[in-house]
DNA sequence: AATATATTAGAATGATCGTTCTGTATTGTC
DNA sequence: GACAATACAGAACGATCATTCTAATATATT
């Protein structure tokens, strides 16, 4: 009976979550999200609500389309430091090139004050698990005796936590971009001392 | 002649500076501003200018006032491992504390793409001219054998500056804070490899 | 006392914000 | 051909944005 849909959702989502990426969730009106989609409006609040759902929404993609390559390094069996080790360097990798635009979830945690309790709720939950991604491949590189046990290898979890927070945001705006490739070897050394 | 100004300048930039400080350049008001300082519009503008050119005091003032503790901690004679030790133990214990809002200058990167130029090169520069004092201590260290010469000691500084922003990003909202404390161990043993 | 500036509260401006509504055209199924 | 849902352009809503302006009041110096 009904008209079918002509857009794609999934290209329309795509391009929020590339806005949303790129300016932040404050930064981005629903006038540019519509320019830039090139969907209606109407069609837009109609199938994605308001701007707080369509940001859950593109948080969604990101994790599921944006994330899939790293999470797949990460959950790579078996499981150990060479996970990390090829995490670290796409990581790297993508933080040297030119179109480097930090990481979605990291970049709303910088605007933590500004944003509703469930899209903070939603990236502290993706971010932990995440994490929890980390902890097991040093877990199972511990056991394996490819990391150094001197540190609990929930301290690990969170040293490389934070490398990567910091990464993304040099990604963004630093000065010697370039010479973040060497920080790849620092960091995976840091893990077996 | 004239009336003489009843308020503190002063007191009205660090009042902004912490809106600005919490909330971001764009997340932040004018009508914000105004309230939180309990200056009165009219004297804002008269004062600072435009939001854009009290941003630019803000930062200053940040410079100056909020971050000369840390940079007297890299300043101290003679300069070496010591001050990189005790700057990151203060910059930890910043971010395991309940107030922590991050860095007003690395916050401000991740906004890049919706400030101006003028305030991206501004931010830019200050944490180039702070990574040249860390620069200056890692290079003294090294000549002193206080960190090994097996990587740059440019490649080194950038992989604290990695590591500071990150630790930022993470006083602002990670799950596990109180953990951040062991970072501090780890970051200056890698210096020492 | 006169003058010059500062301070204040609040109105007003035009732009943009998120959101909803209107109306018309389109396209599928019965 | 009739019906139902969609697509679309754009107007309209009230709120808020940064900024400017209007007055009235206060306080220094001459």
């Amino acid at each position: 009976m009904p008209r079918s849909k002509k857009y794609n959702k999934k290209a329309i989502l795509a391009a929020a979550t590339e806005l949303f990426w790129q300016r932040g969730y404050d930064g981005t009106s629903m006038n540019d999200l519509v320019k830039y989609s090139g969907l209606n409006r109407h069609s837009m609040y109609n199938e994605f609500g308001d701007k707080e759902r369509l940001f859950l929404s593109c948080i969604d993609y990101y994790v599921i389309e944006d994330s899939k390559e790293v999470i797949s390094i990460l959950k790579r069996e078996p499981v150990g430091l060479k996970n990390i080790e090829d995490f670290i360097e796409n990581r790297v990798r993508y933080a040297v090139s030119d179109d480097c635009q930090g990481c979605l979830l990291i970049n709303t945690v910088t605007e933590k004050e500004i944003v509703s309790d469930k899209i903070n709720n939603k990236v502290s939950a993706i971010l932990r698990s995440q994490e929890e991604l980390i902890h097991l491949c040093l877990k199972a590189a511990q056991e394996k005796g490819e990391v150094s046990k001197k540190n609990d290898c929930k301290t690990l979890t969170i040293y490389l936590s934070c490398f990567f927070r910091g990464l993304m945001n040099m990604g963004k705006g630093a000065h010697n971009k370039a010479s973040l490739i060497q920080l790849a070897e620092i960091t995976i050394s840091a893990l077996k001392h």
